[in-house]
Parts: structure tokens; sequence; C-alpha cells
DNA sequence: GATTAATTGTTCTGGTCTGCAACAAAATTG
DNA sequence: CAATTTTGTTGCAGACCAGAACAATTAATC
């Protein structure tokens, strides 16, 4: 939460704040009023922003399964729905069923409510400005206009799509354990390992948008095949199959709920689970530990499953890294579970939408607007919505 | 080469650019003349830096040698002069080796010119500002003000330092095979292997200035012990001296001339120096193929002895590289040795404090100056001077 | 309780930066 | 030589933002 003083901080002068808050209130972005204030001198405005001024659409495509939410600025998540569908799916059956799921929960937001596009986060490829998917090898899809195709059948103009790495990293940055953190790395894993990386709190996506496929660089040269054709990636020795082998799970049922399951069996005591965790926990920390040695990150969020299974990963995992990378790099990073968890890639694709925004407030390309670009590329909203 | 009007592709205006380069000019930074004109319409005027317009003392520290050279803008250098010592050397060593040498060379500049500071590249960890080395371990230094110490024995107020693979990076981007890119991965290579990352055109440098420490990111667990104290670093695996072992060239005089023997060794067609090369190409391309999957650069440069054996390292770099990327990223990227060779780093250096200079042409922080500073964040010197 | 100090919102002014449009200059084309 | 094309030059206007002065509102002090 911020004062209009504290919002000064960013550098910029009282009566530029003024202005540009002012706008963003106009636009129904922001709400000021006098917050609980101590100490003496005038009391200051503090603005919030306004859940209802701008709702994004947020949908999480997974391998098995979509869940769709409805998030308003400031991070608030006004309903959230997952459902759990058999592979494979088609571009037609995921637009279906967002329909169908998504219309109710729009109708359902508060009267007032403005809608701001529909976000997207996708395991794979794709292009940010329309969700053009190039590719999503765990939907088996190439060359997918699937954000042309969700815009056309909603009738919503703003869609845009971002690799889920990227969007977990975005999200923790904004609203979840990276808060204030400019360098970090979000570790995202679930049947795939990637990275989302912000430096110098921007984005990091490489020329074509692929960076961050970190679960491919190889850990282990006598390692097994992987499923990119390639032997010993990372995530080969660290990604949900690793961890149903090591842990022999192999039952179907059992296999479907893998987590739930070696959470079960870990606060059981069984020994061989903590061997197969203390196993992968100790790659984890090796990808870990070069990436620290690469980047030199303040910190590193770890996210996915890797974030449920953090009691049991921690120690190896950070025994492993610190062995790996040097003290220099090392003793200025910490490691740390994602705040955010589950949500975190919703939360990244609402951000995504509330980004392009505020940097565009009102319709195409007015450049009165563009101080609110600036109040967002300081990331007032954020900070006014940290509390 | 660019005329004031191609100039104008920075997204700029005519008028502005003008006024922009008025002001270079007025600072004897550039010169205008009317370029030999084809084509109809109005000649143009061609901008090209002025290389006496500023001048830098430009310094490359290595284990046993220091290469000074000084250099204008634009890239032009004026004189070059390499030592060879025996280390280990002190701070006051260097210190006096660079008044002896550096003295002479900037008196013999045309008169007109004018020094711009002092730059300097070293394998370490460094303030850019002033030059305080965190630490160095080839030169076994740990926090010397060595920036302060220069500055102080030759009366000249700038003197920006930087890490060698950092430097290395700006110098291709800048001047050498990497123009245009603006996401490039530069790898030096000497004892230490190393890498600078420039991330949409800007330098990725991490929290606090260690990021590209790739050369002990854990590649090969079943590997050798490096000197950092880990096991399986890459440049345990393609570093000098795992060259010198694998080519079995252990002999000290042989082996201060390491490159050279084995280049000479591999023209006379020796096998096993092949079958050196090919195992150090081949885990080259392994950590380059991580790089690429990483960062999802547009190019990545080779750098440091790399580069000067480059022509028998090429073929099992590029499979292993190919083999470990994956598809998108890898077609998406090329590689290429570097242009600049043994001065990457010098010219680097030189670019450092150019860049500075330019930030701010006229002493310190007259706001009237920012437009050059928008000016050489287009790179309109830069792409002024690529001629 | 009145005064003083401190802090912040508000308003106005002015400076810088930069794009736009009109015009002038200098070349090529026919 | 006239028409066309391209580019340099100039003046103007608008956006952005800082600074100063003032008003508002609270806490501290006597």
């Amino acid at each position: 939460m911020s004062r209009s003083d504290l919002a000064t901080q960013t550098g910029l002068n009282r009566s530029t704040i003024r202005d540009l808050i002012g706008e963003l209130a106009d636009l129904g972005l922001v709400t000021e009023d006098r917050g609980t204030n101590s100490g003496r001198g005038r009391p200051s405005l503090v603005a919030r922003p306004r859940p209802e001024g701008a709702v994004v659409l947020a949908v999480e495509l997974e391998v098995d399964s979509m869940t769709v939410a409805t998030i308003g600025l400031g991070g608030r998540i006004f309903e959230r729905v997952r459902i759990v569908q058999a592979p494979p799916r088609t571009p037609e059956d995921v637009v279906s069923d967002l329909e169908r799921l998504g219309t109710p929960m729009i109708e359902a937001l508060p009267v007032d409510h403005n809608l701001a596009g529909v976000g997207v986060a996708v395991a794979g490829v794709v292009r940010r400005q329309d969700g053009f998917v190039h590719v999503a090898p765990n939907l088996g899809w190439v060359n997918v206009p699937l954000g042309g195709l969700i815009s056309e059948a909603m009738k919503i103009d703003r869609v845009m799509m971002a690799n889920e790495a990227d969007l977990g990293a975005l999200a923790e940055y904004r609203r979840g354990a990276a808060i204030g953190s400019r360098h970090l790395i979000y570790l995202a894993g679930e049947v795939g390992v990637g990275i989302g990386v912000i430096n110098d709190g921007k984005p990091m996506l490489g020329t074509a948008g692929y960076a961050g496929e970190a679960g491919h660089t190889r850990i282990n040269p006598s390692g097994r095949l992987c499923r990119c054709g390639a032997t010993g990636c990372w995530e080969t020795e660290v990604g949900e199959e690793a961890l149903a082998r090591l842990a022999g799970i192999s039952d179907p049922e059992m296999r479907a709920d893998l987590i739930g399951e070696v959470t079960r069996r870990a606060h059981r005591g069984d020994a061989d689970i903590f061997t197969a965790l203390k196993e992968i926990g100790s790659w984890l920390g090796v990808g870990i530990g070069n990436l620290i040695n690469t980047f030199n990150p303040d910190l590193v969020i770890i996210g996915g499953f890797f974030n449920e299974l953090y009691p049991f990963l921690q120690e190896p995992m950070k025994g492993a890294a610190n062995d790996v990378s040097l003290s220099a790099p090392w003793e200025s990073c910490t490691i740390r579970p994602s705040k955010l968890g589950i949500d975190a890639h919703l939360i990244g694709a609402a951000e995504l939408v509330f980004a392009e925004l505020i940097a565009n407030p009102s319709g195409s390309g007015d450049s009165t607007e563009t101080g609110a670009a600036v109040l967002a590329g300081n990331s007032v909203i954020a900070v006014s919505a940290s509390a």
C-alpha cells in the first residue's frame, strides 16, 4: 500500500504523481481514501487498485486440465474453477470449455466491473500480443492461433498469452514472494521443467520468446533419454516422471495424483520416498546452482510441484546448489518457495493483461496517456496493491 | 556509416536528430561531411565519430600479461602494447607498469585529442563505475581499489572497469560480429571460461555483477575437480588446462605458448591433437547448447582461445550444441567466431568509457544533455561508426 | 487550548524534449 | 530547364515533469 508520497519514491514529483493517480482514478483503475495515518503532517491519501476497475479472465492450460478464473486489478481472485479433461485436447475443445466456464463467471462479476481481456498461461512457446501458439509440446499443438479463436468465440478483443514459467515469474515479482527483487528466477516444474527470468525488473524472453527452456539443459551426460530426444536433460532428473520412477509409483490411479501420493507417503515416514526426494532435490540443486552461477539472481523462487514438496526437497536442494555455485553469487542469492502456489500462473496471466492495459489505459495509443505507463513501469500499481 | 536520415530509423525525428548530432559535433565527438551520395534528392550529411574527440586508455589485465592501448571513438586503435610479466603481480606492479606504458602513449596522441578516461578489462568481479576489484581469482586479488590507484597515479578522473567477458560482448555488439543482434552471448575462454550476455540490447550483469560465471556450471558430474573446488565444471572440460592435458602438452616452454603449439600440431595433421580438439569442441558444444536453451540468443560469439582454434573446434562444437539444444532456439541462433579477436576486450573497455561519456557528454549531469544519452542508447554513434 | 512544526495535497508556471509541418536547398531525371 | 525527390532547417505546439508557493491537516509543545 502506498500513500502518494511513498509513490514519490519512484523518483517522480508529487505534482506528477498527482496527475497520474488522477488519470488512473478517472479510468476507475484506482481509488483513493485517507488511510489510517500516524505521524504528524497532513494525512496522505492512499491509492489502492480497484479490482472491479479491470478484470481479466485468466486461463491456465495444462496437459490434462484447465483452470479458469476471474482476477481483478491488484490480484483479487473473484472466482476460480478447474476442470480435468483427458488429453488429447484440440484447440476447439479448449475454446468451447473456456466459453462454457468463462461466460457465467464474467456474468457473476460486480455490475460495475470492466473486463480488461483474457490472459492465458501455456506450457509452450507463444506470441504474447495475440496469443499465437508456436509450439505447445504437452498439448501436441503446433502453430495454433488460439488467441484469435478465443477472441472470436468470446467476443473479447484483448487476448494475451505467455509461457507459464514467464508468467509465474511475473506473478511472484508483482504480487508474490519476489516483490522488491529485481533479478529473479522462477522455477516452474510439472511434467516439464522451465524457468522464467526477470532481469533488472524486466522479463527475459530471448530473441524469439524461447528463453527459459532450462529443463533441457544437459546436466547429466550419463543420464536417461529425455522425451526431447536428447540425453541427460535436467527435467529427466527432476520432472514428474523422474519422481514417479524413483518413488516407484506406476499404478495409474496413484500416478494421477502423484504429488498427493508422494506427500502422503512422506508424511507416513516412508524411507524409500525420502531417498527418492533426496535424489530429486539434489539434482534440482545442481540445476539451480548452475543458474545462480549464470544469472546471479538475488532470488530463486521454487514453483510448481517442487513448491508443494518444498519441505522435503529443501535440504538436499540447497546443499547441492551450494556445492555447485561459486561463493559470491551464492551469497547474494536467496532460495524461497513460491508464495502464490497454484495460483501463480493464473495471476501472472492476469498481470500480463493489466500491464498492457496500464501501458495504454484508454483504448489505442493516446500519447496523453503515457504518464500512466511510467507509473506502471515504476510499479506504483504493484506497490499500492501489495497490501 | 549513417546519413542523418538513416539515423531517423532510430525512431526519432529529423529535427531531433539534427539537434543531437549538432550537440555531439559541438563537443567534438562527431564530424559531418557530405558523403559520396548517389540517388536523387538533396545529399545527406554523414556523421562519423571523430576518434580524437574521445580517446580511452584501454587496459587488459591477464594472468601473465598486460595489454595497453589508446583507442579513439569509433573503435580506432592508435597504439597497442603488450608486456608479459610473471605472476604473481601486485596492484602496485600493475599501476606502475600502466604508468610506464600509458604515459608515452597518451603523449603520442594527436595534439587535438581529448582523453576520455581509462577502461580496464579484468577476469573477475568488479564495480564498473570506479573500478573496485571485488575478486580477481586469476590475479589472486581481493578487494583492491585498482580504479582509485590508477586514477591517483595517472591523474585521470574517469577510470572504469568491467569483467572481460562482459566487455567482449559489448565490443562485438558495438563494433564486431554482433552488430545488429539484440540477444547475444559472448564466450570468453582463456584459463577460465566465462560468458558475457547482452539481453535485448543491454548487458546482463545480475544483481551484484557476478552473472556470466558459466564456466562453473556443472556439466559433467563424473568430471574432474575444478580449481573452484567443485566437480565437473564446464571450464575443467574446455579450459586451457583441459586442452593442455588432452593434448599431452606439459613441457613448460610449450605450455607457455599452448595455443600456438596446438595450432602448429594441428596444421601438421597430428592425430592426437585432433582427438583432443574434438573432445574440447564437443564439451564446448554441450555448454553452448545449454546456454542456447536457457537464453535463446540470436547469436553466440566464440571468443578467447576458442576463437583462435575455431576452425578445428567448429564441427564437434556445433554438432554437440545441436544435439543438446531444442530445435526452436537452435534454429533462431547463429554461432559465429569473434571478429575483433584479441582486441575484443580492449575495445570493450574503451566502449565502456565511451558509453559513460556519451550518456553525460559535458561534465556532470546537465539535463540539457540527456538528448545525447538517447542518441547513445539508440546507438547512433555505434551505427555511424560501423563503416 | 493555542501556537508551532511537519507533512502532504493543490495549483500554477516554466523548461525541456520531441514530433509536425512548412519551407528551403541540392541533387537526379527527362 | 523544369519537375521530382530527398533532405536539411526552422518555428511552433504539445506532452511531460519539476519546482515553488500556498493551503490543508495533523502532531507536538508550552
